[in-house]
DNA sequence: AAATCTCTGAAAATATATTGACACATTATC
DNA sequence: GATAATGTGTCAATATATTTTCAGAGATTT
């Protein structure tokens, strides 16, 4: 028998045939139903115990939907799963309106989309809210360094923690003068670093020497992950892949400004103040507009 | 291996080994990690095939998460998927699988789409593409400035410009300096200013002395245009506002991105010439790892 | 109550999946 | 620049899953 309607789930092909399904199918249709779709994405054998019938009449009623045979309906569940849940990702209300589909604003558009929810669905929040407290933690010195690509991130981390809290040191991104930095390091101090491929060996070596030293280590790196990650003890990854020769920083932008608003959080009574008198320094300079 | 967190998912297991997977193990894990669960439910040979690696890969690399075979770790994720269906809330999308919606990474998430979404459809295309042209022109230099938050962006697109294209200038942030420069400015050459609130004085006198000298300005700033913008020739606005006291800068590191990736499109040959001689640059240095 | 029909699961036959052994290619190391 | 180490895919063996066949158990009809 061919499928009646080749887009219908599993589900509304079960409640189609009901009628014609004998008892012991049934049984498997409630089980699969109950516990829908993963008790249909066993093997035949486990699908059918579960359900407590044989595995013929499986194979027999899966026939029956429709279907060629067991790996045919296991496969169309499987895509059904597919489907849901790539389905808000696959919305594509970001595209540029005026632009053809293949410009590459809108191909660049999707693949930062792309990124950024594979970025966040890969934040362990436990660790994330964690690592937040040792970026408040002032007790500690805060060290941020990066990479040849990545110092300007480094930069920009620097100076919104710099405006949150106080001891914070940008390490400049010439390796050389690393050692004198690692000199002042002590337990309890925090380094952020920052690296993305191609991975820097000196970033990995001043690593070690600041995890020697009792320092603890944030590392924002991408999906593959620096060997720096064996000594740091948070590590996020970003998704940086775009059609492109090089790799995309937003996500690691993204994953940064998410630190930066939950530390500010984390410490917030003391961040006002801070932005506060910031404000009045640059009054007192008359070197910024005053917004309007 | 035993199971190092036996209540871990797979998705915590795929994170906590990922340094130490290989490059084709790596290339499963990506494709399941954005496919997540459907990816590794279906055989393994479809799965393999599916990650472009082979089925032993699969096996070892599943062996290495600390199962004891592919059948165990097939069995493991539709536990998972059993657990999360019958679990209470069913609403998922693509923000951080486990964390309350309060959260503040769901918050964040939730204004950066939000802002890059604004950002993108605001764009105007064919302003956009004359704009790469004339960032591709190397007839004139490219100059790029930034605020005082801004310089970090500044120092990220001319690092990049710097691998496309020849004659590239950051002027730094010091604005005492910024006469010297105008000095050497001529008709043609182009200006890239950030500028997001607060706005600042110095740029705008910066960009009418460039203005006057028939530099060619491309502004890049906020939602509500920084006063240079009665000076510029393309604007791009960025929304840039996050439940926070500062601005985010995502959607403007996205802008950026986006020129610069039109830009390396722009002058391909070119470009690609440029970085494989900066690839056997870096490969005598020795300064990086190769990426594996 | 006998005959027939339908349904069901046991078991064999067949197809497919999984794993292990090996050889080649690639990358690190000296 | 040679050598060792590691990673990867092909292929074969083994195990497992799927389907088919078939015989017996119930239900239904005559």
């Amino acid at each position: 028998m061919p499928l009646t309607n080749p887009t219908a789930t599993v589900r509304e092909l079960i409640r189609e045939h009901y009628a014609t399904l004998t008892q012991s199918e049934r049984k498997f249709a409630n089980s699969l139903l109950e516990n829908y779709p993963a008790a249909g994405l066993a093997s035949i054998t486990i699908v059918a115990e579960n359900a407590g019938v044989s595995t013929p009449t499986v194979a027999r009623m899966v026939q029956k939907l429709g279907f060629k045979g067991y790996p045919h309906f296991h496969k169309s569940l499987l895509k059904e799963l597919q489907a849901k849940v790539s389905g808000p990702t696959q919305r594509r209300d970001n595209w540029v309106s005026d632009a053809p589909e293949s410009h590459l604003l809108n191909r660049f558009s999707q693949a930062v989309t792309q990124n950024l929810s594979q970025t966040f669905s890969n934040v362990d929040t436990e660790s994330f809210d964690r690592a937040t407290r040792q970026l408040a933690n002032t007790d500690g010195r805060l060290y941020v360094v990066g990479g040849r690509i990545t110092r300007a991130l480094a930069d920009y981390a620097f100076t919104h923690f710099q405006a949150i809290r106080q001891r914070v040191t940008h390490m400049t991104s010439s390796s050389a003068t690393w050692p004198h930095y690692v000199l002042d390091m002590v337990e309890g101090d925090t380094l952020v670093i920052f690296d993305v491929r191609r991975y820097e060996t000196n970033l990995q070596n001043l690593a070690k020497l600041a995890a020697e030293r009792g320092v603890v280590i944030v590392l924002i790196t991408d999906q593959w992950a620096s060997p720096v990650a064996s000594e740091a003890d948070y590590i996020f990854n970003c998704w940086v892949e775009i059609p492109s020769a090089w790799d995309s920083n937003i996500s690691t932008m993204m994953l940064l400004e998410a630190l930066i608003a939950a530390t500010q959080e984390e410490k917030w009574p003391e961040t006002r103040d801070r932005y506060e008198r910031l404000d009045q320094l640059f009054d007192h300079t008359r070197l910024f507009r005053k917004f309007s």
